[in-house]
RNA sequence: CGCGGGGUGGAGCAGCCUGGUAGCUCGUUGGGCUCAUAACCCAAAGGUCGAAGGUUCAAAUCCUUCCCCCGCAACCA
């Protein structure tokens, strides 16, 4: 009895900024992108019960509820909040956090503002939190992150927590329902969903049947506010808390990390329309030991495709389908008298056994380790068949008993694969079991006696057809799935649950630099400058600290061609700088001008001037 | 001392927490088989487990130091 929710954090401040830059209202940017997910999760088959968006009418209403409660009994209160606010992370720095005016956590500048907010009285919980944390060991899981959370929340001081956003700053949210010139803070509101869907999406009562949720399924990157706000939220308002939170690891590409910018981004649809849902599902789930970060690559999908699913279970069911068509005139026969005992054994206790290990590894989300444990059946029942020989044993009347048995042998372990690898690739399931002739229905639940081994099959006509996986030959190895151009608009989803991706707005296209008059290139005042000694900033990748003269007058100048200069090289050169650029800090050091280099975003060489000239010459 | 991850046969990884003959997948080589999607089966080759030191009867595993790589961040004024 499960409900798999998924859904879309629909507000904030990122959402509205993306819709304004499109021109279009947040809403009708939201319904947008929805469908986009939708369709996604449609494509890939993933069974989700219910999709909510924290946009949904009686989502926005339930959240007011839960505000009004917590204001009711006094946990939220509103208090004057002067901090540095980062207006991409959403949130305020204290005085200490900010370092030169940039936001810790994303660098980008930070603003002081000043504003009555309302809290959320977080702090108060703060032991409960830790002393919960440690008496349910698997409440965060992996450990690693677990461990993470604890030693955050064992060493600093819990603060309350903002929950409210003026309306004359942010408008695109749930409105207080105490104070209607404030909307929610989006956290507050999208984690409610967890348990609003639950009164709405479902038939009541549902949410005694559901909650508390057996795991929450999210991102590493949104792994505080789960176990911090939303646990703290749960406390108080005395509800009882998830089974566990995972925070799942992240994709790279080829090594890489994904990014619009770099242009490598895995588009799901295209993968799905050149492999398959069904083997890019597995190859997600088989790739990496769930929740670390995993690298995905072109190649690692054509060979897992090739070796463990065509050559794999693909061949598997060719095989066996043929030699039943040839030797058995088309229907899996009765078992008959053992062929190889010993074998037979082992997968007799291989394939009884299947069926709890498997249900013990969804518990413990080991699906890695699961489809392992099917694969090793695989190749026990290809070194089965391989060993008794079938082909030979047709051939003597009297070993006619023993062919049965082979056959049958096979075909119920056919059977067991496709009720096993269903969870993983229900379309290839549904082939399989298809073909074998057993049809199984999985749109209702898998039933008990679906993933027996201990059955009679006998005289079932097989249904061959199609390859489960045709082999990708060497020549479609170098298609490029990838995308090549840094463009794609589309919504990339990583974390599945919430958070998706709700920045994605269009990339603006480069623009054709304009062209000036001649005054304003007099406004730059270039000018010769000799290198008088030259460092480099320490700690920094690519930074330079140059003095140079001007002649009369001698210039700091911080420059970024660190990669490829060496300071010994630079020292006595003739530059041009420009002379008249507003000095700046870079890394706390300050820099009186700019010098030219050619490169675009890598330094390939500097600006000199021809001839010797004093230093200080104008250059125009 | 910015934060984090990692260095294990040709490639990609597991093992490390809880020391005790170094394992998996792919690849390579040789053989087998012919039911099958040039597939499947068997066998072999190939590793000073980044380096040094230490603890121990015993170290890939624990401790110390160092080197290197990769993310993130800072950074091209």
């Amino acid at each position: 009895d499960v409900f798999f929710l998924t859904g879309l954090d629909e507000h904030g401040q990122k959402v509205q900024q993306a819709a304004a830059k499109a021109g279009i209202d947040p809403q009708t940017h939201c319904d947008k992108l929805a469908p986009q997910f939708k369709d996604l999760w449609n494509r890939l088959n993933i069974s989700n019960d219910a999709f909510l968006r924290t946009t949904d009418p009686q989502h926005k209403f339930f959240v007011q509820e839960i505000l009004q409660e917590l204001y009711d009994k006094q946990l939220i209160y509103q208090d004057s909040y002067t901090g540095w606010y980062c207006t991409f992370d959403e949130r305020f720095w204290t005085e200490k956090d900010v370092e030169n005016g940039l936001c810790p956590d994303c660098k980008r500048p930070v603003e002081k503002l000043s504003e009555h907010n309302y809290f959320f009285k977080m702090g108060a919980y703060q032991d409960r939190l830790i002393d919960y944390f440690k008496t349910h060991e698997n409440f965060i899981r992996p450990e690693s992150r677990r461990n993470e959370v604890l030693g955050f929340l064992q060493t600093q001081t819990l603060g309350d927590l903002s929950i409210s956003r003026p309306k004359s700053r942010l408008s695109w949210g749930i409105e207080l329902p105490f104070d209607k010139d404030y909307v929610t803070y989006v956290w507050f509101d999208a984690l409610v969903n967890y348990v609003s869907a639950l009164e709405y999406l479902r038939p009541t009562p549902s949410r005694d049947r559901y909650w508390p949720a057996s795991i929450h399924l999210i991102g590493k990157d949104i792994l505080t506010t789960h176990a911090v706000y939303w646990s703290t939220m749960l406390m108080a308002l005395n509800l009882p808390l998830p089974d566990m939170i995972f925070a799942h690891g992240w994709w790279t590409v080829d090594g890489e990390k994904m990014s619009k910018s770099r242009g490598n981004v895995v588009d799901p649809n295209k993968m799905i329309d050149e492999f398959g849902a069904d083997a890019f599902r597995y190859l997600l789930l088989r790739e990496v030991p769930f929740g670390q970060d995993g690298d995905f690559s072109q190649s690692a999908m054509v060979t897992s495709i090739n070796s463990d699913l065509a050559n794999g279970i693909g061949n598997l069911l060719s095989r066996t389908l043929t030699m039943i068509e040839r030797f058995a005139g088309g229907k899996i026969p009765a078992a008959g008298t053992p062929a190889l005992p010993e074998i037979e054994k082992k997968i007799a206790a291989a394939a009884t056994s299947l069926p709890d290990k498997l249900d013990r590894g969804f518990g413990a989300l080991t699906f890695r380790e699961n489809l392992q444990a099917i694969w090793e059946l695989i190749a026990l029942c290809d070194e089965y068949i391989d060993k008794a020989a079938p082909w030979k044993l047709a051939k003597n009347p009297e070993d006619g008993p023993q062919l049965k048995t082979v056959l049958n042998t096979a075909a119920r372990a056919l059977r067991l694969l496709s009720v096993s690898i269903y969870p993983f690739m229900p379309q290839t399931a549904a082939q399989l079991s298809q073909q074998l002739g057993v049809s199984f229905d999985f749109s209702r639940s898998i039933t008990s006696s679906q993933s027996q081994w201990d059955v009679t099959l006998a005289d079932i006509p097989i249904a061959k057809g199609a390859s489960l996986f045709p082999r990708i030959e060497s020549s479609r190895q170098g298609a490029k799935t990838v995308s090549e151009s840094p463009t794609p608009p589309q919504a990339t989803p990583v974390a599945p649950v919430l958070r998706t991706s709700t920045t994605l707005a269009a990339t603006p296209a480069p623009a054709e630099p304009a062209q000036i008059t001649i005054d304003e290139f007099m406004k730059i005042q270039l000018k010769t400058a000799k290198v008088l000694s030259a460092e480099r900033v320490p700690k920094s990748e690519k930074l330079l600290k140059l003095q140079v003269s001007l002649g009369a007058e001698q210039r700091q100048i911080v420059a970024g061609i660190g990669k490829k200069y060496e300071p010994e090289a630079l020292v006595g050169k003739t530059i041009v700088i420009v002379a008249n650029l507003k000095p700046a800090k870079l890394m706390g050091i300050e820099s009186q001008g700019m010098v030219l280099a050619a490169g675009d975003s890598e330094v390939r060489g500097l600006a000199t001037i021809l001839e010797e000239v004093d230093p200080g010459t104008k250059v125009k």
